[in-house]
DNA sequence: ATCAAGATTACCT
DNA sequence: GGTAATCTTGATA
């Protein structure tokens, strides 16, 4: 069965500690997304952390506005919100209260509901091999294929409708470290994690 | 009411 | 490598 999926929920004190540590460690865990009639999941690969404290380039960083709230929540909510007026991007607030920090999932590596995902990014079938790396290979791209839009936002990740399973520690040998994508403030801050060589990375 | 900016992507040469 | 597409949000008047 391809749509079925075991394995140990992560609870709010994963979330609820330091934004690095959290984005860190977020590498190799699986995000799920479930609905009645199917069940998505896939592999975090690639990261960026946000801290609005001291970080010009966080939405979190001119204090609180109505899109932005969510990010202000405790650790282990869901923030989404739409990127040039055309893309969902997803967060994963991490913290306590009011600190403002999240981590953008920026790619994963599809695990179950490939063809549901394929469906989502494309409206069709994939022309050729290679435009499975096309699939989740960007934050925007990862919405999409997942269908995660601006409607998620706010959703509780203990919850059962988006989640993410614990797996083990991904090594440090294996994490690769750079500045951030996109970006034109605060560019310095070395705040992208992605786990080296995987297939799917936005960027190599 | 108006305006500029933006945590991207796809398509073009 | 360059750039158009596209529209919500937050700031300013």
């Amino acid at each position: 069965m391809d749509n079925t999926i075991s394995g140990i929920k992560l609870s709010k004190s994963f979330y609820k500690r330091d934004l690095l540590t959290v984005a860190k460690e977020l590498l190799g865990k699986v995000l799920v997304k479930k609905s009645p009639k199917n069940l998505l999941a896939a592999s975090i690969v690639e990261v960026e952390a946000y801290d609005g404290e001291i970080d010009k380039a966080a939405h979190t960083y001119g204090g609180k506005t109505e899109r932005n709230k969510v990010m202000f929540n405790e650790g282990g909510y869901l923030y989404v919100y739409l990127s040039y007026g055309i893309h969902h991007c997803c967060n994963i607030v991490t913290g306590f209260e009011d600190n403002g920090t999240a981590v953008l999932i920026r790619a994963v590596e599809p695990l179950k509901g490939l063809d549901m995902m394929i469906k989502n990014r494309f409206g069709r079938k994939l022309k050729n091999d290679k435009e499975i790396i096309k699939l989740t290979s960007g934050p925007g791209k990862v919405c999409k294929a997942l269908g995660i839009n601006k409607d998620h936002s706010g959703i509780d990740l203990t919850g059962d409708k988006i989640f993410l399973f614990d797996q083990p520690k991904v090594k440090a040998s294996e994490i690769g470290i750079s500045k951030r994508i996109g970006i034109t403030k605060s560019t310095n801050y070395p705040w992208r994690f992605y786990i080296k060589e995987n297939q799917f990375l936005s960027r190599k």
